[in-house]
DNA sequence: TGCCCGCCTTGGACCCGGTCCAAGGCGGGC
DNA sequence: GCCCGCCTTGGACCGGGTCCAAGGCGGGCA
């Protein structure tokens, strides 16, 4: 059982066989997957999950807290089961490949004060592009 | 005649009622519009202009470098006008107000060689969130 | 000034990711 | 083992955006 299942199931999640799957789906190494691509690699353990489950589930984990909802284009957001360490995040122009990257320092500090507009300001996002190494070698 | 207009000539721009009227749009002191609302404006002043009509013209600034597209929540894009300047922006989780903030330093140097992953990075968008005074106060 | 080429505009169909809903299923406390 | 009420389902629906074929019109040229 892993970590995430433990701690879901010790917030009061009624466990069932679609939330498992969509987590377990997550809780694998598998970075940065739109919500088709999850219905699909958890359609692939449990044929019958339908889409609003994922959808659903997703969601809740989001509000949980234990996944990051990424917005790095206009077309599906995609989730982010690195949850529990600070990062930003490089995108490929070309392919879309998206890395996890840390950043020194602190981007909020670099907003004088002047500069926030009365704003109490909870979060920032950092979002890299450029081309990865493979569309550049391409 | 505006800047923005004979800019937009002396590329070559074939001028139109149309583009006229989007290019004056984005040209007044209407920050973030969205498509729909710049469509609404420019309706206003030529009613039978279309949506489509309004689409293409965005799309031509913004790949002109005249206008930049801004997506900072997940539903309608924003068009702003100030591409000349570079700047971040600070939005209001509550009401979706944004402003365009100037953060000291170059987020770009944060970035440790060891986290850049061979990518050739070409520019970094950052999105400070948090309340406006409006709503912290309401 | 007037013609004509080819770029521009139009409305409506279409696409896609996402949300909503009512009905039935099933987890799990007792 | 029952039963309450949360969860799942599929299909309709939504909103922003894109695409397309047909007709309009800007503006270079004579």
């Amino acid at each position: 059982m892993s970590d995430l299942l433990n701690r879901l199931r010790g917030r009061g999640w009624r466990m069932t066989a679609q939330r498992r799957v969509v987590a377990e789906v997550l809780d694998g190494d598998h970075m940065h997957l739109t919500a088709d691509e999850v219905h699909a690699r958890a359609a692939a353990r449990l044929p019958e999950i339908s889409r609003a489950t994922v959808y659903n589930t997703l969601g809740e984990l989001v509000s949980l807290g234990e996944v990051l909802e990424v917005s790095t284009d206009r077309r599906a957001k995609r989730y982010d089961p690195n949850a529990h360490r600070p990062h930003q995040h490089l995108v490929c122009a070309r392919c879309g490949a998206i890395r996890d990257v840390h950043p020194a320092g602190n981007p909020l500090a670099d907003l004088p004060d002047a500069e926030r507009f009365g704003f109490t300001i909870s979060n920032v996002e950092v979002t890299y592009r450029g081309i990865c190494p493979d569309c550049a070698a391409a």
